[in-house]
DNA sequence: AGGAGGGTTCGAAGTTTATCGAACCTTTCT
DNA sequence: AGAAAGGTTCGATAAACTTCGAACCCTCCT
């Protein structure tokens, strides 16, 4: 556990916890490509580089680009980890702010 | 109580409960402007010619898409009523389908 | 019948979002 | 140091979504 408060996350940006906007989190989470992404990481915390994308064939631009949309609505957390990236669910932001609704999400089918 | 099923709306083509998609649903709610409406449809039905939107200046062309967006998703049904129409939530084919969707996006902030 | 109130649908135009390759950056390995 | 692995960022193009006005449809009212 880190003291440091939930956005203290180096290297890239990431919306404080009372900046997340339910709008945002719910496009973010409205793309099968992302939700998937964002199933991945329910039982938690995986590297990027084994984080396998529905569709195999994109560029690695653009699957970068799909975790820049839920780091920056703050579904997930983005750090380094060595040469790759370790991404995370941010569950405590989410439930606070947004309560019961990742799990409706993630239970959902 | 209708003895009709869930998709019996009459003139608009309503998606069946089963039909229904998360990321559509998602989708559907991550516009403020749509989220709006469906707060506004919170504690029961509400006549079109009624239902305020967020932006007053929209053309009546806009608004109507508004609604069509969500229905098409499967959060409200748009049914005839005298020379207007009336809009509800799908709360009953949305909590089946979406356990705890609809309540946690209501509740939020 | 004719008109007005309320909405839907269509096509065009404007605005976002997605996708890609190229360039670049860091960390690890040799 | 140099190279490779793993990612981010940028700029351009393609695809999707939004918005509007015009045309059209119904229903109620006179």
């Amino acid at each position: 556990m880190s003291i440091l408060p939930d956005t203290a996350s180096p290297d890239l940006a990431h919306p404080q916890e009372q900046e997340l906007q339910l709008t945002q989190v719910l496009f973010a989470l409205s793309d099968p490509g992302r939700l998937d992404i964002v199933r991945q990481l329910r039982d938690g915390p995986v590297e990027m580089a084994n984080c396998n994308l529905m569709d195999p064939e994109v560029a690695k631009s653009t699957k970068s680009h799909l975790f820049k949309v839920l780091r920056e609505a703050g579904v997930i957390r983005n750090i380094p980890k060595g040469r790759g990236r370790l991404l995370s669910l941010r569950r405590d932001a989410l439930d606070r702010r947004f309560p019961g609704l990742l799990e409706a999400v993630l239970n959902a089918n």
